[in-house]
DNA sequence: CTTTCACCGGTTTTT
DNA sequence: CCGGTGAAAG
């Protein structure tokens, strides 16, 4: 072999042994910062620089459509440095894309039309409530919604036995009746872009070998938080050339709740005989004292693989624990940290959506600038949704969710009965069911009817021969006078005209066929956040799952109080997922770490009193600065914890519970005896575990 | 058929 | 508090 590449000599040995390695399956397992994606983009550097292969036989699978575009940023980069073009040719995707990408050029094969269009949750959700019986309630649909997405994670259709999944009579009648409606819709759901993948590869062996025979290369990222049906994807995928990679950290899953499942990662030396497995050890992010309060907690963790991670950066400051009163003083000292380091890269990091409302009002009246990832996403605020339902009718007149939500919006007339009339004429497309509908009405329904299915031609007409998709895009918003209407919304009216704005920028890059058209709703449709660039001196609000694989300089893990984060549940299963979900959060910080606590939470419109999250208990108080403690309610209990009485000599918390504001404990002693106390006033020790 | 208003319940987390 | 839902008025 030639001498290293130069890309090569900053890797230390063993990521150099995984980027070096051949074609035996490779698990690549480490824990947080310790460069496995850095590794996964510097084999793709390495195979194509060096070994033969060519960037379109590669496939790179990542966790986030904004992880691949990074990924991808790095690799074209890397190749442009040595003198290659053609890094874009390499594929790197989600397993979502992915499939999409591959189900759109075996449409014939799946069964769809390759202009099919994909249902998010919300859709889905429209869906499912055609199909329940009577008037469940709300919960119970969105847990059925639920159920359905788990059982298509783990490749389950309505045939098979769904008893693991949910016990609900109704489950598996409403799976069946949900999935045949999707087939009549045209549509795929997230669940069924890897399911109907993984049909055609089972059965079409020509198919199957022709994928292998191009993607002789398979890496995969973040693979702890691989569901069942990506794994059964992943063993399609794998031939008997096939160079495949997994990377990965058990610690760091955090998706159960999506169907994801960590014995994957752990299971797949079984399922790939001769896997040569690769451990990194060294940790090139964060500091010192911030691996060590991460590892503090996460050590908790029954069954976990457990392994080395060090690092050779300072030790530097010990992470902060502050206290507070309520969400607006804790936002108002997240303001101030900024303001005095506000070009410190800062993220403030929360457990849910909801708590970024205090961090965002406090931000805008200091003038400070920030931005929101996630949340009220952008493709998913309702006048885009309601633009976007016109556009996918226009690729596919089956899609039912986009025809029964634009059909009357704005009002034309058409209530209840009149669209009934429509259903009863429904065969597999909308428009045509319309048409036969128009001689049964009359007035002003038959009108209204009308003028839509005149509104469909026209805009179709329009797809026909437009340049450009935002001149589609616009058209759509004007002529069906959806931006009318939102415009006229009394206080929000402004801000929907901008975002429709957007819509049609967003729309510009695609040309104005039904082929760029799809493709601007796949992107859409996939990646429903939109980009937020980050930039020098703007403050990152994010929930602690989002932040998955990201850094910044200085973190905020905010909200650690017990029933939020962790949120209360009785699985241990689910405590130790949110104690991964910590790890994440911590792990993200390079240089400065910085945890906050309410006593007081507004919550549902009502203050709740609430305690410090046990995960701070967790931690040994030396690896600690507290700041703010010592008022009522400071002091940090988890049950489990040990304690000493005065009387009763030692024993163990097993309940937390409050009278009022007052926190109070249930210890169970080791003579057997029980006790409640509230520490306010009776002195209760805190004693180790051992004692 | 459309609009308004009173009432209820409570979403973790996201591709 | 806030958004979704359903009944009743217009
Ligand atoms: N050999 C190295 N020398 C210097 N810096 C490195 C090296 N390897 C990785 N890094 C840096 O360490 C940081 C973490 O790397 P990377 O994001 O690849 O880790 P990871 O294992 O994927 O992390 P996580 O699982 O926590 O998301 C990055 O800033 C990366 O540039």
């Amino acid at each position: 072999m030639d001498e290293l590449p130069s890309y090569a000599e900053t890797l230390n040995e063993r990521q150099r042994e995984a980027v070096l390695h051949g074609k035996a399956p490779l698990l690549i397992l480490a824990g947080a910062g310790s460069g496995k994606t850095r590794v996964v983009t510097t084999r793709i550097t390495y195979l194509i620089d060096r070994l033969s292969f060519t960037p379109d036989q590669i496939l790179a699978v990542t966790f986030t459509n904004k992880a691949a575009r990074e990924m991808q940023e790095r690799v074209d980069r890397f190749l442009e440095e040595r003198g290659r073009d053609a890094g874009s040719a390499v594929m790197i995707k989600t397993f979502h894309s992915f499939c999409s990408w591959f189900l759109r050029r075996n449409a014939a094969a799946a069964g769809l039309s390759p202009y099919f269009g994909i249902y998010d949750d919300d859709d889905a959700l429209a869906l499912i409530k055609t199909v329940v019986p009577g008037h469940l309630p709300a919960g119970e649909v969105r847990t059925l919604q639920n159920a359905i997405s788990r059982a298509k994670d783990d490749n389950l259709t309505p045939d098979d036995d769904l008893g693991g999944i949910s016990a609900h009579p109704e489950f598996p009648e409403v799976f069946r009746r949900y999935e045949e409606k999707l087939a009549a819709s045209g549509n795929v759901d997230f669940g069924g872009l890897i399911q109907k993948t993984l049909m055609v590869l089972h059965r079409e062996p020509a198919i199957t070998s022709r994928l292998r025979q191009k993607f002789q290369v398979v890496l995969v990222d973040e693979y702890q938080d691989c569901n069942g049906a990506q794994s059964l994807l992943l063993e399609a995928l794998y031939g008997p050339q096939t160079w495949l990679a997994v990377v990965g950290d058990d610690d760091q899953s955090i998706y159960r709740f999506r169907g994801a499942d960590v014995s994957h990662i752990l299971n797949f030396p079984q399922k790939f005989p001769g896997t040569v497995i690769v451990r990194l050890e060294q940790n090139y992010r964060s500091t010192g004292a911030i691996l060590e309060v991460a590892s503090q907690v996460v050590a908790r963790n029954q069954g976990r693989l457990g392994k080395t991670l060090w690092t050779a950066n300072p030790v530097g400051r010990k992470p902060r624990l502050v206290f507070h009163n309520d969400q607006d003083d804790e936002a108002a000292w997240a303001v101030d940290l900024i303001k005095r380091a506000p070009l410190t890269e800062t993220a403030i990091l929360y457990r849910t959506n909801a708590q970024s409302r205090a961090f965002e009002s406090a931000l805008v009246r200091a003038k400070l600038p920030y931005r929101l990832v996630g949340t009220v996403r952008f493709y998913e605020r309702e006048e885009i949704k309601d633009v976007l339902a016109w556009l996918r009718l226009l690729t596919n007149s089956r899609d039912e969710v986009s025809f029964q939500r634009i059909v009357n919006k704005p009002a034309r007339g058409l209530g209840k009965s009149a669209l009934s009339i429509v259903e009863r004429h429904r065969t597999s497309d909308w428009l045509d069911a319309c048409g036969l509908a128009l001689g049964e009405l009359k007035g002003k329904a038959k009108a209204g009817l009308g003028q839509f299915l005149d509104l469909y031609a026209q805009l179709n007409g329009a797809l026909m021969n437009c340049r450009n998709l935002s001149v589609l895009v616009q058209q759509v918003i004007e002529d069906s006078g959806l931006g009318e209407h939102h415009r006229q919304n009394e206080d929000l009216g402004e801000a929907k005209e901008q975002n429709l704005d957007e819509l049609v920028n967003a729309a510009a890059p695609y040309p104005g066929t039904i082929e760029g058209l799809t493709q601007f709703l796949e992107n859409v449709e996939l990646d429903a956040a939109g980009t937020l660039d980050e930039q020098p001196g703007v403050t990152t609000l994010i929930t602690m799952h989002n932040t998955k694989g990201l850094e910044f300089d200085r973190v905020l893990v905010t909200g650690l109080e017990d029933g939020l984060f962790p949120r209360d549940t009785f699985d241990p299963q689910e405590i130790e997922e949110e104690r991964r979900l910590f790890y994440v959060a911590v792990t993200r910080a390079r240089q400065e770490l910085l945890f906050s606590t309410c006593r007081s939470r507004l919550q549902h419109g009502k203050y709740q009193d609430r305690a410090p999250s046990r995960f701070l208990a967790e931690i040994d108080p030396d690896s600690l600065e507290v700041v703010g403690a010592g008022g009522r309610g400071t002091e940090i209990w988890a049950v489990g914890q040990r304690v000493f009485h005065d009387d009763f000599g030692v024993g163990t918390v097993v309940k937390k519970w409050y009278n009022g504001s007052e926190l109070g404990l249930d210890v169970r002693f080791d003579s057997g005896r029980m006790g409640r106390f509230m520490p306010a006033y009776t002195p209760l020790e805190k004693v180790a575990a051992d004692e």
